[in-house]
DNA sequence: CTGAAAGCGCTAACAG
DNA sequence: CTGTTAGCGCTTTCAG
């Protein structure tokens, strides 16, 4: 039909009869059927976006990015929750793939073979998030975790702190908590320091839990002068702890968490952290995605490394700068 | 062919056919088109969820109630934003029906006439959530704002405070707090009460604008005794502030905010907050989409009002109780 | 510039 | 139990 042409307004089409079209279609409140449509011409504006889940404040953030810049194309974002399950990833991914969307944002770079397998014979851009660390299905955005850790133990150490606990999750399955770790105790191992203490959480609230958990570590081991929290919510929760019970930070004991989560700008002090870059991870995936399904590139493979920057707050400089 | 049979278990096909149709398709890596298969059986395992945006913490915990329970049916949640704006929820939502989907799960009870006039018509269930004030087009759950400031402002008043201020977003389009401020000066009123001063915000991080706008505030009326938050984050920040520049709360100051967030369950201080039950809207919208998406139940219309409690915490309860 | 016709890859109904 | 057939509502190509 001309119909279609008026529509998309696609190809010649009287400027008499496109208002004539255009009318009838609102009087019937006419919404086309895009799955006739995608069926037909094969172009699907859908973009599959897996994420672990969304209630660890991350990954809300990293949709905000993605959704910022998708807002001005004409793509839309279908997401998927793993909770980070791999066999839950690969009924995820299936099941999105099966609607032929024209790119997949996928959190990770630790898949299982199927889901990789599928990735790959997708033949749409694949977006990898959040990590560099690891062989790459096709586009990587992310930060290098290990750096990551590397380089905040390096600050640890500049500082003079060497007693040094660490306070994480019990998530056996976040590979990038675990990369920080690696990261963090590497660089430790290469000035003959070691992780002295460690206190493991999982559930609840992340402010009280660290709180609690600190009060337990130095418990445990009150002989430590410096804290690592493999977020910033338990840093947080740590920090007040410290405060309340008038620890003397960052002299007697510093502190440091991860991600830079602005919500937390209003605390009292300001604890040492890294930026985890997430909005702009969200959008540098999302820009990718978009122009290669609008065919403004064409080839793949492109790596974004994001440098997060230290930011050492009031918890880690215990000499002036 | 019988393929199709197989790959949805459906009808009677025997063992031996069944396994080697599962054999070649695995060995082929296929991934079935569900955009033929929708467009055939008219099914689409697809809900639209439509909300303002990611980043206010409020609604990545309404996703996550919504992904909980359509985990365990075959459907798959498509997000769209808003951003608080009726022609981009209006764009939204026309890109969305025309995918088809089971169900429609939409914030708010207000939408442009074009917007009630397509969900109407789409056919599906439409679950409007957050809010019951107003009048639904189909299913509504969510909790009553109006009802939720009253609700403070009563108990406010039978603590004795009666030189209240106000503090909150600048948000024109945020009917929810605005019918929160509602209901909140209309009990006041009723008790001869009012709102003595006000300040508002935008953008920036919650918990430092509570801080600045609570020193703010107290510096202008220095003789307020009680103040309202229209969320807790800025809430929080208000009572870091208060604690900080030792200010005696509930006693000579009492504090409240809205939301309920888990998230501050670590501060030093409890702050006195309704929870505004999101995980738990998010679940119950899924679950009458789900219902209504398989037959199990066929009338619409459904409203479920939840109840939120008043947590009076360590900042409202002046008089033993 | 506008119409007609042929599919897109599946499901549903119907025969065998 | 298994094969065949006719669409689903569009886009695309090809004639007018």
């Amino acid at each position: 039909m001309t119909v279609s042409r008026v529509l998309r307004n696609r190809g010649d089409v009287s400027a008499g009869t496109r208002d004539k079209v255009l009318a009838v279609a609102k009087s019937l409140g006419y919404v086309p059927n895009k799955i006739a449509g995608a069926l037909a011409s094969s172009r699907v504006n859908l973009v599959a976006v897996v994420i672990p889940s969304m209630s660890n404040m991350i990954f809300p953030e990293v949709m905000t990015g993605i959704g910022e810049v998708l807002d001005d194309t004409d793509l839309q974002p279908v997401v998927g929750f793993t909770n980070y399950l791999p066999e839950k990833e690969e009924n995820v991914l299936y099941e999105m793939l099966s609607w032929r969307p024209s790119g997949v944002i996928v959190a990770g770079l630790e898949h299982s073979e199927a889901s990789r397998a599928m990735l790959k014979a997708a033949g749409i851009p694949v977006v990898e998030i959040m990590d560099v660390d690891g062989e790459a299905i096709d586009a990587v955005v992310g930060i290098s975790h290990r750096r990551a850790g590397r380089h905040i133990a390096e600050a640890i150490i500049r500082q003079g702190y060497e007693r040094i606990g660490f306070l994480g999750t019990k998530m056996a399955l976040d590979y990038r908590a675990r990369k920080r770790f690696e990261g963090f105790t590497e660089a430790l191992a290469k000035h003959g320091l070691e992780v002295m203490d460690q206190e493991f959480y999982e559930g609840g609230s992340a402010l009280a839990k660290g709180r609690e958990m600190t009060a337990n570590i130095l418990a445990r081991s009150p002989d430590l002068d410096f804290l690592y929290y493999s977020n910033d919510m338990i840093g947080a929760g740590g920090l007040i702890h410290c405060l309340e019970t008038g620890i003397d930070v960052p002299g007697r004991l510093g502190l440091a968490g991860f991600n830079g989560v602005e919500l937390l700008e209003g605390l009292p002090r300001r604890l040492a952290t890294m930026d985890s870059e997430r909005i702009e991870i969200g959008r540098a995936a999302a820009r990718i995605i978009a122009a290669r399904a609008s065919g403004e590139i064409t080839e793949g493979g492109q790596r974004v490394t994001m440098e997060p920057k230290l930011q050492y707050g009031d918890t880690l400089r215990r000499y002036k700068a």
